[in-house]
DNA sequence: GCCGGGTGCGGCAAAATGCCGCATTCCATT
DNA sequence: AATGGAATGCGGCATTTTGCCGCACCCGGC
């Protein structure tokens, strides 16, 4: 289909996640990228170091080390990669952090191989290419509310303290919607 | 109480409302900065390009040009200026395009004169001091209907479309709330 | 005039919330 | 090991908030 192996442009993925490093992995592969898998910082970062990738897909959330650490190793090894940064739960602050770091896009998941894609392709000063959708006001929620709950370590009464809401209600909804 | 007028860094605060402008420019002279004042882009941008702004405070949403674009030329000028973006609803992308431009961070208002001085303050890679307060569900709620209904220039049923909730559950929300 | 779309509101069943209480479990101190 | 404090999971139940009708306007365009 593609052309050779070695003129594809180096991608590398980095999430926790089997299935979702796969299926994107597949689908990045078909759009002519030479994909490497990594799920941890830890593990990415010598992969990194030894060969640093043209472009880059990293989770935000991640066991071990942050995402975060990583944007900026990649960032450092080669300014020119095009790092797009991955997040289950879409926050300003970490948002404004990765930019800063190197990031080039911020995306919030659900997101699909061609908005990556195309959260790569800019040329320096770009429009507002971002997803930003209306998102439903069930959406918006749940991810702040998945975010305090992160920032508290997953502890549930205090974040039902913090979002002002019954720690009751804050259990039920958590066990409502599947996590991923 | 502060030294002489001249030695005091130069802050150019931009913001279409009056008001606003007003207090937090006696904030910002209270904590030492030689404030110039202008109410939209166009009006910022000769004074920005004679005086190059140590600080800066631009709001986004203005009447003409996106503060976006300020942001931009700002940093162009002089890419030592510091930049503190402000938004009445803040949002991932426009967070994001804020900080590929030039700004230095990204904050949502209601921000006092503290918070945006604390912005300033940092050394290039900060830690994470982002307004980001743990807010709610409900003012978060409440932020993002407004926000849409605004977008959407007060029309209620299709706000209520692109919020995925029901009208009248719109409705009655929106009569409960006092407008502020 | 007629029609499509928006608005405000009443009513009612269904779902979500607030608010108990209780049995466990985990942790840090004692 | 023991004890106290804090979290958690969950059942029940009264109260609110929804979703989802329907109906009566009001507009702006055809």
């Amino acid at each position: 289909m593609s052309g050779n192996i070695t003129d594809n442009p180096s991608l590398l993925l980095v999430d926790d996640n089997e299935t979702f490093r796969s299926v994107l992995s597949r689908a990045l592969e078909k759009r002519g990228f030479a994909v490497t898998l990594a799920e941890s910082v830890e593990q990415a970062l010598p992969l990194a170091r030894s060969n640093p990738p043209e472009y880059a897909v990293v989770d935000l959330k991640m066991e071990g080390a942050s995402g975060l650490v990583l944007v900026q190793a990649l960032h450092e090894l080669d300014s020119a990669t095009r790092i797009v940064v991955l997040t289950g739960y879409a926050s300003i602050a970490t948002a404004v952090e990765a930019v800063k770091l190197g990031a080039t896009q911020y995306l919030a998941k659900p997101a699909n191989a061609d908005e990556i894609v195309a959260a790569f392709g800019h040329n320096a000063n770009a429009d507002l290419p971002v997803g930003e959708r209306p998102a439903s006001v069930e959406r918006l929620e749940w991810e702040h509310i998945n975010r305090v709950l992160q920032e508290q370590q997953g502890n549930i009464s205090a974040t039902a303290r913090q979002l002002n809401m019954h720690r009751r209600t804050l259990q039920r909804k958590l066990s409502k919607k599947p996590l991923y």
